[in-house]
DNA sequence: ATATGTGAATAGGTTCACAGCC
DNA sequence: GGCTGTGAACCTATTCACATAT
């Protein structure tokens, strides 16, 4: 990425250099933090506690974005030890419950592929607007809804590709 | 994505379908399969055995889009217990034993950021090609190496800005 | 009829060249 | 001199319209 782009992008935001001076660091980074929605912190819930699932609790590279993964759901969760994680691991019932009152706006999905659609349509029909999806398949969601892909065998391929000799 | 756009894209690599009858499925697969150059079972090393590493080396998604992980790396690795795992979790200084024996081209990076480069270095040294990397840096790497970042956190940000109200 | 293949048109994104400001 | 801001030029990617084949 070369400089002039960067500084075009930035202008499809506004104006936020002085010519000859530069950008103020702080006030940049506070602008991006604006139109990311990143000013305060938000509230993410996790579904599916599996391999990978596990693996997101335990990263802590998400709080530092302004992001707190504020309770985990699978259905294999033992209703009495939910709270003695950090962040709580709760059985799916009370998915609905938490999201209503943290007002949820952003879901993590680690679920099997298999159960990927049955769980984000569970998660609409709560009013979330974004879904992080980790499963390999394609989500069938009303266009309101956000989707971001996240597919690991799918980096692997591209990268084979671009190696051969 | 729309009908002509696959079409088109298709055409770039050649002519693979037949006008008026469609695509032979199992023709086309093994063109892409040739394609992303995973016609054979590619073995990819995994370096850094932490939450996320455990869990991509726990992924079964990978073997069934044509890669092994043949072995993983870690500071932490105890060398007596490195073979009780499957693939096993050697000690840093048997990577480029492995890389040398097994022929491998491509490395998953899930280690701190602090690290990364570091381990880069030495994946580099052994002569690697491509780096699928987890680390939230960017690496510096030669031009003939590719790599291929993912930014968990980054992911997140982006669904954040196309959530807002 | 139905589906692919492709040149032309369109849209979108990047780079350039230079104007404006410290 | 050094850095940002920006219209124009350029390049790339997507879509359209239609030719081509079964």
């Amino acid at each position: 990425m070369k400089p002039t782009q960067l500084r075009k992008d930035l202008t499809y935001f506004g104006q936020f250099g002085t010519r000859g001076l530069g950008y103020d660091v702080e006030q940049l980074a506070a602008m991006i933090t604006g139109l990311l929605g990143t000013r305060r912190l938000q509230p993410v819930i996790l579904v599916g506690v599996g391999n990978l699932g596990s693996a997101l609790l335990r990263y802590r590279g998400f709080e530092q974005e302004g992001f707190e993964i504020v309770a985990a759901f699978d259905l294999n969760a033992d209703p009495r030890q939910a709270r003695q994680f950090k962040p709580p691991v709760h059985p799916m019932e009370k998915l609905p419950e938490v999201v209503r009152e943290r007002g949820v706006r952003m879901a993590i999905l680690a679920v099997p592929g298999t159960a990927a659609q049955e769980v984000a349509n569970t998660l609409l029909a709560c009013g979330i607007a974004g879904i992080l999806n980790f499963a390999p398949i394609v989500l069938q969601v009303p266009e309101e809804v956000t989707v971001n892909n996240v597919n690991l065998a799918i980096e692997l391929e591209n990268l084979s590709y671009f190696i051969q000799d």
